[in-house]
DNA sequence: CCAATACCTCAAGTAACTTGAGATCCGAGA
DNA sequence: TCTCGGATCTCAAGTTACTTGAGGTATTGG
């Protein structure tokens, strides 16, 4: 039931990446080195899949690539020294949460500026916009 | 009751940016071009305190260089074109609520796999990681 | 069989900074 | 006043994580 012998292709659409970011990751180590059909052409399968969405998903939460590394590393070891891998990912989560809240009291500030550019259109003129204060430094709510 | 000639040192510490950032934001055109002393050093004031807080802070939340260019400019320019200002922000708004998303859906996964590795602490051998598959595709929840 | 893709390698470009070299300037202490 | 350690200056090159392009081979559908 694995689907053997993905191109390069298939596993780009497979794991929502490039091709060049696959080549990319398996020249910098991050994708073991591909075995490959006669012609040259780099063949994959099922784990490799996983390993890349894996991957990209990672990075887009911004993750580096040492972080993802070491993430796939833990993944993939066998189940020995375990509160290390606990701790590794709880470092993660983290600073996963403090992102998260950060982007949170963004979230606030834009809405409320938003909502006070609409007070101004209906109110009237209104004659300054403090946007620019109020996201540089935002009131601690 | 501004302080006015600032270092390009107390400006770092004031706005949480390095020295070489700010020189390098003066260079691509997202600072204005700093006064200087007769000795050419840099000189600055409150309102450069207050951009360069904001940049940094967007630029920390994931937005582009340019991006900060773009709400910079909103948060600047005379009140004119609201709609077009509160559209711009709404924008923003909707990607900081993505990532918002993502990040705590990647939260949840995370303590699922910490509170899983507790459970085999406990319980005994069990022989399998799933993190890799966990976070690679995440059960939709 | 042949053209349109898909794949290959290698090199260079991009974004957003950081780091380093080498020189100048400024302020506090002797 | 002299001095010396730290702050500043410019310019160049390095870093991360990719993307883009050139030039060439392989595969595949009509």
């Amino acid at each position: 039931m694995g689907v053997q012998r993905l191109t390069i292709g298939k596993l780009s659409t497979l794991a929502k990446c490039s091709v060049a970011t696959i080549r990319y990751y398996e020249e910098i180590g991050l994708l073991p080195p591909a075995s490959r059909e006669s012609s040259g052409h780099r063949r994959y399968d099922e784990s490799d899949v996983k390993r890349l969405a894996f991957a990209r998903r990672c990075r887009a939460l911004g993750f580096s690539i040492k972080e993802v590394r070491d993430l796939l590393a833990l993944a993939e070891s066998p189940a020995r020294s375990r509160d290390e891998a606990c701790a590794l990912i709880q470092a993660h989560l983290d600073s996963v949460r403090e992102k998260l809240d950060d982007l949170q009291a963004l979230a606030r500030t834009l809405m409320r500026s938003v909502d006070s550019y609409k007070a101004q259109c209906a109110g009237g003129p209104a004659p300054k916009c403090t946007i620019l204060e109020d996201l540089a430094f935002p009131p601690t709510d």
